[in-house]
RNA sequence: GCUUGUGUGGCGGAAUUGGUAGACGCGCUGGACUCAAAAUCCAGUGAUAGCAAUAUCGUGUGGGUUCGAGUCCCACCACAAGCACCA
């Protein structure tokens, strides 16, 4: 069989019937909405791991599909951000033409490849028509005071030249170079994701998200419970700090606050040593994030000389210090310092020569701190606390906060790593942000009719180096007029970060060409949520909280119906190279797809990834198991070749069986084990002596299908077995069949197996103990004992302990 | 350091969630076909002992619970991923 041929012609014919083009609002059918995350079109073309996850979701919604369900599994693409752009660049091309040249190899490698999507709903994130609306929508985040411009220190990448999110700084180097990231002011767009962490921590309850999912978003959340209490300033003012040990308040000796904070500039005129601290500043402010948040690293720091801080609890005066391991954007920038209980504290105590106060017993903290994780559920006492003296730790938590609120100067905060949401890229290939800035009246949005802003055509997009978005250059762009007055003006020129087109996009594609609106109302509510949305383990952190952050910003403005618009989230195992290392171009142990699919087929390769091992896994590259699956597909086309002329199943309990373990694999991403059952399937049929009936056959195509949609479709036709597969309905099993079946189970003598015996459905426990006690090579071990007790578990095991 | 996973033949991996460990595939060995090879087909394949029936051992290590543990509990080891001075 010329699979290059049958592969071509049936691509073709689901393409010219529509087969899988889906419409909206059909009320006949129940919605069912597949997701796999649409990809950057990167230069490099489709990777085998792409492949992965479009074929394995491909199956589940072909079989959806065929079970009568109006799927909807569509693709696009996510082509602004850096890697289009760095191709771009790197291949002297526009990234306008290098993106659309990228598109047409992937989508030309997904036709080969013979997935369903209906293409009637692509649309690129780059498509004027799609960043309207992304452009809108910051808009409403805008009106609605969600956006706002800030000055601050943010993560620069000096050979991206552009600014990071910490996002993509994570670890203190650029994701994209690895080039180590440094701290620059910069005016940015931001986005107020922090006020609804709590919300999106919340919304978790809302979704079937995989558990490492989950909690990826809650440490990525990082919500932590305690307490924000005033201290105030020998000689007049006052500052906040936020601790989770209040219990230890006693054993403060020092404060220390951030070098990058507010509250030492407001200090400054008060300062003895100006010199030494704004050194001090100075040094933090050049360091990358990476050398300040290396935890090997000394605790440096200097006095704040000439203000000492009251300890409210006690009314102790103590020194006030800097200290760069004392954050400026992370809960009030100052921290009480207990060296005794707290070893970041410890150790900064140790390098200054400060004091300690052992305030919790059972430690010892001569060498180490006695920290919270060594006391906290083991019942350890307070010391040298005043009236706190011998409660427990736990107790102590609770009396010391209740008091220091009545007192009115302490309150039960929660605080979140997770911060706003830096907006701006210094980029060209991105979504323009439609602001604009006046003179006389500050920042103005644009008016919402003349969206899309769209991207000048110009020659020169590589970064300036000055930290200023390519567009500052283009001034015809720029100078615009404020919408407001009229006065002349200037345009943002900014652009969005990648990943703002993925975060929504999900929305249009149930509605994709509506021109009115992002997305309707009606479309969205049919549709509902998003029912499978798969995804790389890399974007279950970021892209999926920034995602689900857009939706509820959009649910509490009313845009959407649902608060949470994916509900279940799983992730792919990588695929490795056959050394089993992450496939690379240095490596060589790249493989490239377009390869498979000419050397062994489509479908071929669409077998040995959903058999190749757990779904969820890694799996490295192997070209053995490639060919066994040829193999297999061979031994499918060939056994076609012995087709009798029944029409009913060979093997009744087989066929169910088979129905069965298929139907439920597809939709618990168990495919390999589907596949699995199909070879079991084959391997039976193979024994038959007068050949598979038509019956035997279509099944088998049938339940293949979903799989290897090409080959099963041309046996079907060639065979004249009937109407396509694809437009069939799926086979349904007979339970009470499956568990009719006579089982042969283990037959242990004191938890040894000794033997097996033939059950049915029928035997009694007595039935059972007397076919056992007849079994010739158990009766040995029955002779001259006595039976203690008899276990029979129906369908597993049976089990005699003996004397 | 913390969190979360994972650990099963020569290899990729199964195991109805506490019930015959190793399904299925790869590889390997032997055989058939062939002048020969490839392809294909048939048989075997956890280890040890035995001609065999069979017996003993066996799911990272050590203990425990149970009639019965890959699965549950305790302690430990190794590897992987994510987070990481977050107060």
């Amino acid at each position: 069989m010329d699979f290059k041929k049958i592969e071509k012609k049936w691509q073709k014919i689901w393409e010219d019937e529509g087969v899988f083009k889906t419409i909206n609002n059909d009320k006949t059918r129940k919605p069912y909405y597949i997701l796999v995350e649409f990809p950057y079109p990167s230069g490099a073309g489709l990777h085998v791991g792409h492949v992965r996850s479009y074929t394995a979701h491909d199956a589940m919604a072909r079989m959806k599909r065929m079970q009568g369900y109006n799927v909807l599994f569509p693709m696009g693409w996510d082509a602004f951000g850096s890697p289009a752009e760095q191709y771009a660049i790197k291949n002297h091309i526009h990234p306008k033409d290098a993106v659309k040249e990228n598109i047409q190899t992937f989508k030309r490698q997904m036709q080969t490849l013979g997935f369903s999507f209906d293409w009637d709903r692509e649309f690129s994130t780059t498509d004027p028509e799609y960043y309207k609306w992304t452009q809108w929508q910051f808009l409403q985040f805008y009106k609605h005071g969600m956006a706002y411009k800030a000055t601050m220190p943010v993560n620069w990448c000096p050979k991206c030249k552009t600014v990071l999110s910490n996002e993509d700084a994570a670890g203190g180097v650029c994701e994209r170079c690895g080039t180590e990231v440094v701290q620059k002011e910069k005016s940015q767009w931001m986005l107020k994701m922090a006020s609804y962490a709590d919300d999106l921590l919340k919304g978790l309850d809302d979704t079937h998200f995989a558990e490492k999912v989950k909690l990826g978003q809650i440490n990525w959340i990082g919500k932590s419970t305690g307490v924000e209490m005033d201290v105030n300033i020998v000689g007049g003012g006052k500052f906040s700090i936020f601790t989770t040990c209040i219990e230890t308040v006693y054993g403060i000796t020092f404060f220390v606050i951030a070098p990058d904070g507010k509250l030492i500039r407001e200090l400054m005129p008060r300062v003895e040593n100006k010199e030494e601290v704004e050194k001090y500043i100075e040094e933090t402010a050049k360091k990358s994030a990476l050398a300040r948040t290396d935890l090997n690293k000394d605790k440096t720091g200097c006095i704040v000389k000439g203000i000492k801080a009251i300890n409210p609890i006690n009314g102790k005066e103590v020194p006030i210090y800097l200290g760069d391991f004392v954050l400026g954007d992370y809960g009030t920038g100052a921290v009480m310092a207990v060296p005794a209980h707290d070893q970041r504290d410890f150790e900064y105590a140790q390098a200054h020569n400060l004091e300690m106060i052992e305030v919790i017993s059972g430690g010892d903290i001569t060498k180490h701190a006695f920290e919270k994780q060594d006391y906290l559920g083991k019942n350890c006492k307070l010391i040298n606390s005043e009236e706190f003296t011998g409660l427990t730790v736990e107790e102590a938590k609770e009396k010391i906060t209740d008091k220091l609120e009545k007192l009115g100067i302490a309150r039960r905060v929660n605080n979140y790593k997770m911060r706003d949401w830096i907006f701006s890229r210094q980029r060209f290939w991105g979504e323009p942000i439609p602001m604009i800035y006046c003179e006389h009246c500050g920042w103005v949005p644009m008016d919402e009719k003349d969206l899309p802003l769209l991207l000048p055509d110009v020659a020169e997009y590589e970064p300036t180096d000055n930290g200023e978005s390519p567009l500052a250059k283009i001034t015809d762009w720029v100078n615009t007029t404020c919408p407001k007055c009229g006065a002349p003006a200037k345009r943002e020129t900014d652009t969005m970060p990648n990943w703002a087109g993925s975060s929504w996009y999900f929305l249009r594609f149930m509605d994709p060409h509506n021109d009115q609106e992002f997305a309707s109302m009606d479309a969205m509510n049919y549709w509902q949520k998003v029912n499978w949305y798969n995804g790389g383990m890399e974007h279950t952190a970021r892209h999926l909280l920034y995602a689900r952050f857009w939706v509820q910003f959009l649910y509490n403005i009313g845009l959407v119906p649902n608060k949470e618009m994916i509900d279940i989230r799983v992730s792919h195992g990588m695929i490795l190279g056959s050394n089993n290392e992450k496939m690379s171009k240095s490596k060589g142990n790249v493989i490239n797809p377009d390869d498979i699919v000419n050397e062994y087929g489509a479908d071929t390769l669409r077998v040995y990834e959903m058999f190749m091992g757990d779904y969820q896994a890694d799996a490295a590259w192997s070209v053995e198991s490639l060919r066994g699956c040829k193999r297999f597909i061979d031994r499918v086309i060939k056994i076609g070749e012995k087709l009798n002329e029944k029409s009913d199943y060979t093997n009744l309990l087989l066929a169910n069986k088979t129905i069965k373990k298929v139907s439920e694999d597809l939709v618990s991403l168990k495919f390999n084990t589907a596949v699995a059952a199909l070879m079991i399937m084959l391997n039976e049929y193979e024994k038959y002596e007068n050949g598979v009936s038509k019956a035997d056959y279509r099944l088998l195509l049938q339940l293949l299908n979903p799989i290897a949609p090409h080959v099963t479709e041309e046996l079907n036709e060639q065979y004249s077995l009937g109407k396509m597969l694809c437009k069939s309905s799926w086979p349904e099993y007979d339970e009470n069949c499956i568990q009719a079946e006579e089982k042969t189970i283990g037959v242990q003598i004191n938890g040894k197996l000794r033997g097996e015996v033939e059950v049915s459905q029928d035997d009694t426990e007595e039935s059972v103990k007397a076919k056992v006690e007849h079994l010739e090579n158990i009766q040995k071990y029955l002779q001259d004992k006595e039976i203690v007790k008899f276990i029979y578990i129906p369908n597993r095991i049976v089990s005699v302990i003996v004397k």
